[in-house]
RNA sequence: GGGCAGGUUCCAGAGUGGCCAAAUGGGGCGGACUGUAAAUCCGCUGAUUCGUCUUCACAGGUUCGAAUCCUGUCCUGCCCA
């Protein structure tokens, strides 16, 4: 199979150019990806460009990421309502090392390799272009007719918040890196996600141009939920790569989360098994969907890939630990250390052991902790039958909080709902 | 700069002098069922020492009483210049 046929397979191919499917059978082929500096750490929807890489080296291909440094100084217009914010330069370079340090563990940079990966930032060549320059060599190239009938451009001239000029010269600021990839690289191929499409063609478009060569692109559809919500966000907000921003355990649990309709994509999309092995997954989990065989596959095939072994094993330890119903005695029993492994990951509150020897009612406590946000709001909680504490429910507001509840004399379990859990250490 | 419309609790959006902490819908949160799912059903969704208290852009004013009336300020959208 060859990458191309592996990836529509693999349902990760929206847009394509004619004859890229040629160009990466006829020989090596450099091809990049852009990673939007936005924040210090890549996240889940960042991961199918990161795959896209990693599939075409496999392939036997040369991966580029670009950073863009420069791009992240305008601001893609694409299908945002407004413009957005636009970011100073410590604040790019800082998130640029961290996305650096990131697909490192992802792609091979060994540079003895022919295919070495290598990581490019457009801020390095368009830091001493001029204004002037770019107008005259590029700017003439390409009409605004051409940058104007742009679904993108086209949405925001038609809306009301309207775009600035800075934001309607995106595409060709990014068209130009294909162009100087294209010169300096020989880079042929650009991929990403489908909302670039538009760029990445105003990119192949200036390379025929200008430097009067060939390039090619295609792109992968946009993470969509089957429900239509946004693809890459938990509860808590986004779901980063970094373990600091977004534990193990909760990495782990937002792909086990996955509902039904949307795990098969994701397992042809996210994890490299083969097409044969997903086959009978897929097969094996619709005769007994309870069982959630193919979210417990996807979610430990993505928590090895981004976490390691390790990390994924603390992180289904913690999941059955907090979600197996019959674990009160069990928890009683957990020494110290076995406690803070499985808890790693779960909110951690601090609580003075002098106020708990004292003892506290339920509702204060929980509005203490911030486990609940106001009295009023615990209240509802413990009345609901919402609130546990190590494992037990809380029949009522007159529950006392006190050192008998305290696990291995420092720790104690509350439960907010079936899916939120805290660890309250006393100090 | 001129004309018009408008700013209400997370969002959308009712309310136009007392019955308003403010309809309804969405979202969110909890509960039941289940698979830590979907669908469905139920409850909650300003704070509280449960007496009250702080809220309807902001600042004043009228009134026994204002989200609702008046004055000014700021902001937003639409139209004209």
């Amino acid at each position: 199979m060859n990458l191309i046929e592996e990836l529509r397979w693999r349902g990760m191919v929206q847009d394509i150019m004619p004859g890229t499917e040629e160009q990466l059978l006829k020989e090596m082929t450099t091809a990049y990806v852009g990673f939007d500096p936005t924040a210090d750490s890549l996240h889940v929807g960042s991961l199918v460009p990161i795959l896209l890489l990693v599939h075409l080296q496999k392939a036997g291909h040369k991966p580029l990421a670009l950073v863009g440094g420069a791009t992240g100084m305008v601001g893609d217009p694409s299908f945002k309502a407004e413009e957005r914010k636009m970011l100073d330069l410590d604040t790019l370079q800082h998130n640029q090392a961290g996305i650096k340090a990131q697909l490192e563990k992802f792609l091979d940079f060994d540079p003895s390799k022919p295919n070495s990966a290598e990581m490019v930032n457009n801020f390095d060549w368009f830091k001493d272009i001029s204004f002037l320059d770019f107008i005259r060599d590029t700017g003439k190239h390409i009409t605004v007719n051409y940058m104007m009938a742009k679904d993108s451009v086209k949405r925001r001239i038609e809306g009301d918040s309207g775009m600035s000029f800075t934001e309607f010269t995106y595409q060709l600021i990014q068209g130009y890196d294909f162009y100087h990839l294209y010169t300096a690289k020989n880079c042929k191929l650009q991929m990403g996600g489908s909302d670039q499409w538009g760029n990445i063609v105003t990119g192949t478009e200036l390379v025929r141009r200008k430097a009067k060569g060939e390039a090619f692109a295609f792109t992968c559809p946009l993470m969509k939920k089957s429900d239509g919500t946004k693809f890459g966000k938990s509860e808590n907000g986004n779901v980063w790569l970094d373990p600091k921003l977004t534990s193990p355990y909760a990495f782990y649990q937002f792909w086990l989360k996955a509902t039904d309709d949307d795990a098969p994509n994701y397992i042809k999309i996210f994890t490299f098994l083969d097409k044969a092995e997903i086959d009978e997954l897929i097969a094996t989990h619709d005769l007994d969907r309870g069982k959630q065989l193919l979210q417990k596959r996807l979610a430990k095939e993505l928590t090895v890939f981004v976490h390691g072994e390790k990390e994924y094993e603390f992180a289904l330890e913690a999941s059955e630990m907090l979600f197996r119903k019959d674990t009160v005695e069990v928890l009683q029993t957990l020494t110290e250390k076995q406690l803070l492994d499985i808890m790693d990951g779960v909110p951690q509150v601090e609580v003075s052991l002098a106020d708990l020897s004292a003892g506290k009612d339920i509702a204060t406590f929980l509005a203490e902790t911030a486990i609940a946000k106001s009295k009023t709001e615990a209240r509802t909680l413990v009345q609901g039958g919402g609130i546990s504490i190590n494992k037990e429910k809380v029949g009522g507001l007159e529950k006392m909080v006190d050192t008998s509840l305290l696990l291995s004399g420092k720790y104690i379990l509350v439960q907010k709902g079936k899916k939120n859990q805290y660890l309250i250490i006393a100090k």
